[in-house]
DNA sequence: CCTAAATTACGACAACTTGTCGAATTTGTC
DNA sequence: GACAAATTCGACAAGTTGTCGTAATTTAGG
């Protein structure tokens, strides 16, 4: 009835997520300095502290093999994403993606190229559903 | 860079939208029976509270031409869901959907009832493009 | 082996949000 | 006017998040 099932990811957490997402692994400094460009000393522990929350939550995984850690992403961006939609899907339209897709659609949020896309996209799954 | 521009709504806070969404207007007691059948008397201030929060954040409107206050959603479900679904593209996917999108569709997590629906959605937009 | 520097672990905080209560105030009805 | 219902709102406990500082550990060089 209240599990989380998915945790969210807070802004800054987010951003490490970004970070690890574009190349990864990465030490804890390489992302401190990519984001404190300032380096202040104290910030060193911010981003171990978020770094750790990070991998309690199950988002990064440390690589102790060598002798400074090395994170990476345990999810991609693409399935956080989608669990993120997942959940927002379940909470708001009892699970069913099409009335909010639907929306975008209607509200032009979606470019002329995306929605070729999707199309192609569907006409595909729908032979293969067909298929079953 | 870190407005939120659109409020999310708590597990208490979309409890009352959705009795809203179901039906409106409502008073603060219809609320609360619904939600507390119980009802103990604590409990009045908690829908009260709740419910000045939600206008507060500008998701229900009073009417307060009657002698008790009458509550209103001022977003539907639909705008509600749009714009969190929004705020989720805008924070995962610089704002395109296509690879949210793509990822449900990959997954199967769209029904073929669902699929059916969306492409005869894209058709119709497609086609109000071109015309432009 | 020993030490200085880097790295890591983690307790503690302040700020914020949420759901909850209860007390005080206002309003409506007889 | 008095009583009951409705309303407002201060206060709190929990939980989350970003932050910092300090203590413990590890690494690299002599």
């Amino acid at each position: 009835m209240s599990d989380k099932r998915y945790s969210t990811l807070a802004n800054a957490e987010l951003s490490i997520m970004e970070l690890l997402w574009k190349e990864s692994p990465l030490t804890a400094r390489q992302i401190r300095e990519e984001l404190y460009p300032d380096a202040r000393t104290a910030q060193h522990g911010t981003v171990q502290r978020l770094l750790q929350r990070l991998e309690e939550k199950g988002f990064v995984a440390r690589d102790t093999s060598e002798p400074v850690l090395l994170f990476s992403p345990q999810i991609s961006r693409v399935e956080h994403a989608g669990a993120q939609m997942e959940s927002l899907a379940e909470k708001l339209t009892e699970g069913s993606l099409a009335p909010l897709i639907t929306h975008f659609v209607e509200e032009r949020k979606i470019s002329r190229e995306e929605i070729r896309r999707l199309r192609l996209l569907l006409n595909e799954l729908d032979k293969g559903e067909a298929e079953k």
